[in-house]
DNA sequence: TCTAAAAGTAAAATATATATTACTTTAATT
DNA sequence: AATTAAAGTAATATATATTTTACTTTTAGA
């Protein structure tokens, strides 16, 4: 997986660090890291609270292949 | 998580049973089937690969909420 | 109605996402 | 330059996704 420059981006824009994403969502601070690196691999439910934080849809954060 | 019945759709749209959709996302039926009963909960790469096979976006396959 | 393919379901095993703890590095502010 | 918050990283532990095997039920066609 690339890094997630979509979902740091929009975090930027709510002002959010990692930490306030990781608790908003319920994950540890580690686990977003990891994401927006592009290191694993989250799970859908993770991906949708994710998305309903930040005030995006699933394609907004996680499409992007061709 | 509820029932994928936009999954179980597009797959049928595209003929295929889960076996083959299983087949194609390399993963096992079981799988796919309990992907589409909603008594899981898929990593983001399956849902991609899910999205492929199927022509589909996360948005049309996994964006349910409100 | 018989048959076979497809779908549904379950238990145990394995792989991997995620948590926890803790340390390092970067960026911003004083 | 010193301090602090934020971000990056790593090791080990735990929770859970996914596989495997195997059985049952449903559906469609002969």
């Amino acid at each position: 997986m690339a890094k997630n420059l979509k979902m740091k981006s929009a975090r930027a824009a709510l002002d959010l660090t990692q930490k306030d994403l990781a608790q908003k969502t319920g994950v540890s601070r580690q686990t977003i890291n990891l994401i927006e690196k592009g290191e694993y691999n989250p799970s859908l439910a993770l991906c949708l609270k994710v998305c309903k934080v930040l005030h995006c849809t699933l394609d907004d954060l996680f499409w992007d292949e061709e």
